[in-house]
DNA sequence: CGTCGGCTTGATTGTGCTCAACCCGGGTGG
DNA sequence: CCACCCGGGTTGAGCACAATCAAGCCGACG
């Protein structure tokens, strides 16, 4: 992997690691972290670094310990894709491949606990439970993918939009144990232009569909990063997905 | 799974069965297969049949042997999106879900080689070659779902259309060895509405696009359903993915 | 102070959707 | 046997939504 800028960070030990039980050794009992321990490393992204490109033959896998990073396909002509969104847990890069058929970028200061890849593969070889979780987080990659393959398809810029705005509102709720119900304040990592190549828009759609949802009342901007849903879901309404408004969880 | 008409069909060896060598079993030595020999039932479903349905429980999992199926996912409005196109070898149901998120319809007569899935589940826990079989599958399908999502966010309809037969170009290739490099002839297992549905466009799109490329001989259309390619650069160069006639091979 | 990147807003264009008519082939029933 | 229907497919006319082109705002930073 190669960065334009980056720092070596000191190791943490994985037993105080905040996404030990989430990311890829989540199963692993503790003499098979002891393994993973000795073999990781720590790397620091700033945003806007590119930490992998598409074609790119990679050395390193490894975890999102913090921050956003994204994974993109462009077209020769510079069409951009975002084909998925990685937050801290999510695990990057494809074991039992040479390259990386897509670009991987710090969308804000990133860091990752990567592991060599020979040496990560030896242990899956040898280490069910990380296969097992390895499986598990694949396939759920799987259903959001497809989930998101309905949005690009067959949803309008504003329910694009308003399905992102919830997806994020209901992370940060999920990150702080809140209930998404009511007066949820969070900020939005993705510059519009990161919004744009998510949703298969351009930026001055993104752009007009927030500030249209502002004046509906359905979001309020605290500044172009931070919005306040007043009423969840009314917000989930314009998403599209449900005719009522869905689940209450 | 249910399905408005279906037939049970005689099981066949695993040794002699077709899709042996790629399907979720690709990996499992003689005495593994003799396992799932045991536990293994085959079902044929006819063109059309509903083989889940999105929010089923589903009790059986397994492998397409022969036909096409589809994956999809509707809103409540009715736009409905492909998420998936099951061929031959692919896997259907997710180990560990008690829900399918999507419907799974027959395309064609598809023939499946079905597993109770708790049955199945606790043969992947006790043997290592399933569950890598599974994983590197899954990891195939998640990097086709998120070249698909490049297309469906960003390619123009007739870009898309020519995507689309270029890919079925290609596989019927693959399965008949031959080079798609001249003349290759191949038929079309989609209805217009299937196309549509997995390229996030109306019928009436799919058909002019397609008509447009006939007449500019890109394509030649002996009926609705076969297509030849004189040319499978030219078809290449409409897809857009690539600057120049792409990798030959 | 000027520049630059991220963002917003406006005017116009164009691609793909909607609505509608029609074709064709196969199956069914009088 | 023919009339009819029905599903799949094609084609046309008009429209709408999002893209494009363009100008300008705002805050950060040199």
């Amino acid at each position: 992997m190669t960065g334009s800028t980056f720092k070596i960070d000191q190791n943490v030990r994985c037993s105080a690691c905040p996404i030990r039980h989430r990311a890829v050794c989540a199963y692993c009992e503790p003499d098979e972290v002891v393994q993973l321990d000795a073999i990781k490393s720590y790397r620091t992204f700033a945003a806007g670094d590119t930490i992998a490109m598409a074609g790119d033959e990679t050395s390193k896998i490894g975890s999102i310990v913090s921050g956003v990073a994204t994974l993109s396909r462009t077209l020769p002509d510079g069409r951009r894709q975002m084909v998925g969104l990685l937050l801290p847990s999510d695990f990057v890069g494809r074991p039992g491949r040479r390259e990386t058929p897509f670009d991987v970028v710090a969308a804000t200061e990133t860091t990752l606990c990567l592991f060599q890849k020979r040496q990560f593969e030896a242990l899956i070889a040898s280490t069910p439970s990380l296969e097992r979780r390895l499986l598990d987080m694949t396939l759920d990659e799987l259903d959001s993918a497809r989930e998101w393959m309905l949005l690009l398809g067959r949803k309008t810029a504003r329910e694009k939009i308003a399905s992102l705005l919830a997806i994020m509102a209901r992370r940060d709720a999920a990150l702080s144990k809140a209930t998404p119900m009511d007066g949820i304040r969070f900020s939005l990592p993705l510059t519009r232009e990161a919004m744009a190549d998510y949703l298969g828009l351009t930026i001055e759609t993104v752009s007009r569909q927030i500030s249209k949802l502002k004046k509906e009342r359905i979001i309020v901007l605290e500044d172009a990063r931070h919005i306040r849903v007043p009423d969840f879901i009314s917000l989930l309404n314009e998403a599209g997905d449900d005719s009522d408004g869905g689940f209450i969880a």
